[in-house]
RNA sequence: GCGAGAGUGGCGAAACUGGCAGACGCACCAGACUUAGGAUCUGGCGCCGAAAGGCUUGGGGGUUCGAGUCCCCCCUCUCGCACCA
């Protein structure tokens, strides 16, 4: 690609233009659009690297510096990696669906269709100032027809590998926002986008078979490179646990000569069921004194004994009126007992069987066997019932010691089975599959593998969000909208708040609600549930390179160019959210063909937060850092260059509003070198050295986001370059403007050119460092007499034992602490020399 | 409770596979140039001490010639999950 000359330069005068970063960057952001700089060549590109970073909703407030700070660490990288040779892709989008705009759109009373163009072009405004190499030409937003069209057929995708279905269960909902919401959403049972306490709800949803992956999307994170705590987040969510299914049958009540439990109906009594449980402890079955259902376990009504049905019939009422928040915070252990008895098929005896709240109907089966001597909340349970409690697992060499009465013994460690018949002295691991093996060949148990992951509920009875593309005919039943007639469009409906009745506003608009079947062609409904915004956001870094495509969602050549994003950079609030459904729609669409890779991301760093003043940015607080002011005051480049050097890119920082000037002294020592700069005299020879080997330190720190570390590098450069009012020679500074330009482009590309350069500095290459030039001739080694450092030595980087002693022994300052012969020299070349006496 | 991460000067922070703790920057002090400027430059700046020297990486043990770094115990903070059997 051939690029025009850079702007005339300004006019030679006596007195050399001051560093005015206003009119520098106004005058390359403009260089850059005009000239197309930032436009990666998706087609003939070579070496492509797709650097992402995570779209921002574009809220009302602009954009905020946590964005900025995301966005400028993903830019240094990007741009190094065009430094390196490398066509760089960096677009950026807007997540611009959800609930989060809508009720914004209500307070403000503004329809969303309105503010959400509006609030895009102030976030586009505030971001091209901050000097991005993002290639506008791919912009996308996710409410976007063109894109939402595409979302739509996501979904349309997933129902026809059977992984949309609907179903009618119990759900969050939340009453502030009038809405379901995902389980991922929930936050310590409430909402997380207000804070609202989330009521339990029994609606029809769809959902999307997540846990059909749950194996695939936890065996893979072995093999990303990922944050280790974004890996971690994920795995714990996933949670998988082994474990056992048991069968345990519900013994007939009549041979304890008690009245029969009735269908109710006055039917012939059916055969006694039996109770599945899940279990992670098989080996601890010999303990398991009672059974727990969970109060919607639909087993309940049938084997409540007819003298317990009354309290049985109460408490169940009682926990589904009960807020989840009640439920799953308050520790207290409550149940009711159903009068039925289960056999233990390993001791053969009955146990009672209750019904508690403790136990999830979600999770396993529903029920559980209770161990309360290895278990804690059956224990708690057992000491509040005054259920039997017995010990079947000891420490080794302990087995009649233990004690179990007072807390469960949960060590699965240093455990032995006791009072567990021909199982007793195994260890825990041995227990589970001996027991289970045993019960397996009487058809009384199988091995199953749970998931803590619940299936992705992504109905939203909400109004600003993507139809979901589903039609109900009163023949067919539920219909997919053909491809063809993508996009289902968002009608414009004015008051698109939502109401309490758990249907979206969206059923109010007769006449986009009535259409015709597509298969039939018969009257029929539209469903009028809208996506989740995390199913926008599960696909969009496909769309990026082919937003040109109007017939595709993505197109295959590029994608196959393009794709996996090579680095990814988020927040790590989404590590378990966004995240683990955009592998999993990869996963999907590489499983219909669509796509020949199963993970989106092939690198990601999560980056920290930024805080100001040691404390939280709140709008509360009103301590919000707004980046239109700063880099009003300081300029863009300034101001990037704090924010990365503040603190470690990946732990966040401190934002302290006089630490800026620092860096905006830097760059004005930087401005006034190219301006002194001596163009005639040789680079000196220890400041060449201090140059390549602050080439190497940059050039090594950028890819492990190590930005702090890098701009001192750069600083100390600096210092060394300039000691004592010396004139910086040509050689010296001009690599320097290469090393600073991915954090400060503007003023980089301005020196460069004042330097002579007639191309962008981001096509200059990056500099090479001069191997045999980075480490020094002459080291100061550090002197310890027993331990303790008494000075240094300047010695050749080379030096042996024996020069090294000599130099030290030459040093009265030294040669004082060494009393008589050395006992024992520890020396370590390069490094230091340890003397014992 | 479980999981992850972190505790280093007045402050933000550096420190490779154990090897001069505090790089770089802010703030502060002194000085130069000049004079009212949020400019530039020089020097100083962990703590105690006049100095010699001693002490110092949340606390306590340990391994080692040598520990911010490794091991054990404890304390504090941040974030995430939260009865998942």
């Amino acid at each position: 690609m051939t690029r025009p000359a850079v702007p005339p330069q300004q006019p030679a005068s006596d007195e050399p233009a001051g560093y005015d970063p206003a009119t520098v960057e106004r005058k390359w952001q403009a260089y850059w659009q005009a000239h197309g700089s930032n436009v990666a060549d998706l087609e003939r590109g070579q070496r492509p690297f797709y650097a992402l970073m995570m779209f921002p909703y574009p809220s009302a407030e602009g954009l905020h510096v946590g964005n900025l700070f995301a966005f400028t660490g993903n830019d240094i990288y990007g741009r190094f990696q065009r430094l390196q040779g490398h066509t760089v892709f960096e677009p950026l989008g807007y997540d611009a669906f959800g609930i989060h705009s809508e009720n914004f759109a209500i307070k403000v009373g503004i329809h969303p269709a309105e503010l959400i163009p509006r609030n895009i072009d102030n976030f586009r405004r505030q971001l091209k100032r901050a000097g991005l190499m993002v290639d506008w030409s791919h912009e996308l937003s996710t409410t976007d027809p063109g894109y939402y069209k595409w979302t739509q057929w996501v979904f349309l995708q997933l129902y026809k590998q059977g992984l949309a279905y609907k179903k009618k269960g119990a759900v969050n909902w939340c009453p502030f926002d009038k809405t379901v919401l995902a389980n991922e959403q929930v936050i310590a049972g409430a909402c997380e986008r207000c804070g609202t306490l989330v009521e339990q709800r029994f609606l029809e949803q769809w959902f999307f078979r997540i846990t059909d992956y749950a194996g695939r999307l936890l065996a893979n994170l072995d093999h990303l490179d990922w944050s280790e705590s974004t890996k971690t987040a994920q795995r714990n969510w996933i949670g998988k646990s082994v474990g056992a299914e048991i069968s345990f049958p519900v013994v007939d009540m009549t041979v304890y000569g008690a009245s029969t439990a009735t269908s109710g109906n006055g039917d012939a009594p059916v055969a006694p069921p039996s109770v599945r449980v899940f279990t992670t402890r098989p080996d601890t079955i010999f303990g398991a004194t009672y059974l727990v259902l969970a109060p919607e376990h639909p087993l309940v009504d049938a084997i409540t004994h007819d003298d317990h049905r009354v309290e049985v019939r109460d408490y169940v009422a009682r926990s589904a009126k009960q807020d989840l928040v009640t439920r799953k915070t308050s520790k207290e252990k409550t149940g009711v007992f159903t009068g039925a008895y289960a056999t233990n098929p390993a001791t053969s005896r009955p146990i009672p069987i209750w019904i508690a709240d403790y136990v999830l109907m979600e999770y396993g089966t529903g029920a559980i066997m209770a161990v309360p001597g290895h278990d804690e909340r059956d224990h708690e349970f057992a000491r509040e019932y005054d259920l039997p409690i017995v010990a079947v697992v000891a420490p080794e060499g302990d087995a009649d010691a233990v004690n179990v009465t007072g807390a469960a013994y949960t060590d699965t460690d240093g455990g032995r089975l006791v009072n567990s018949q021909q199982f007793d002295g195994m260890t825990v691991a041995e227990g589970c599959a001996a027991v289970v093996a045993e019960l397996a060949a009487r058809h009384a148990a199988k091995p199953v593998v749970n998931y803590r992951l619940h299936d992705w509920c992504i109905s939203r009875q909400r109004y600003w969000g993507p139809p979901i593309p589903i039609v109900y005919c009163d023949d067919c039943g539920a219909v997919p909208v053909p491809e063809s007639e993508l996009p289902v469009l968002l009608p414009q409906i004015d008051d698109f708040r939502p109401d309490d009745s758990g249907v979206s506003p969206l059923a109010r608009h007769e006449e986009w609600y009535h259409t015709a079947c597509p298969q039939c062609g018969k009257r029929a409904r539209r469903e009028t549930d809208v996506s989740d915004t995390f199913l926008d956001s599960a696909w969009y870094f496909l769309r990026y390179p082919s937003t040109d495509f109007d017939d595709v969602p993505f197109d295959q050549a590029l994608t196959k160019k393009w794709l996996p994003v090579t680095s990814y950079i988020g927040g790590n609030e989404h590590a378990v959210l966004h995240l683990l459904y955009s592998r999993f729609v990869t996963m999907v669409l590489k499983d219909a063909g669509h796509i020949d890779f199963d993970e989106p991301f092939t690198r990601f760093r999560a980056h920290g937060m930024i805080v100001r003043e040691g404390a939280k940015m709140s709008k509360s607080r009103g301590n919000v850092v707004n980046p239109d002011q700063y880099i009003e005051e300081w300029g863009a480049d300034a101001f990037r260059t704090y924010l990365m050097f503040l603190g470690p890119f990946e732990e966040g920082g401190d934002f302290r509003d006089k630490g800026i000037s620092g860096v905006k002294r830097f760059l004005d020592r930087l401005w006034r070198s190219v301006q002194d700069a001596d163009r005639s005299a040789p680079a000196d020879p220890d400041v060449r050295r201090k140059l390549h080997q602050t080439i190497r330190k940059v050039g090594e720190d950028i890819p492990k986001l190590s930005y702090n570390t890098a701009i001192a590098a750069m600083m100390e450069y600096m210092n060394a370059m300039r000691a004592g009012e010396r004139t910086p020679r040509l050689e010296e500074v001009k690599p320097l403007v290469q090393l600073v330009s991915p954090f400060a482009p503007h003023i980089a590309e301005e020196l460069w050119s004042m330097l002579g350069e007639t191309k962008s500095v981001f096509d200059s290459g990056w500099p090479a460092y001069d191997a045999s030039l980075v480490e020094d001739e002459r080291i100061t080694m550090a002197v310890q007499v027993n331990g303790k450092t008494r000075g240094t030595v300047q010695v050749s980087r080379t030096a042996t034992q024996d020069e090294v002693m000599a130099a030290v022994m030459a040093d009265a300052g030294l040669a004082k602490f060494i009393t008589g012969t050395p006992k024992r020299v520890v020396f370590v070349p390069g490094r230091l020399v340890n003397i014992i006496v």
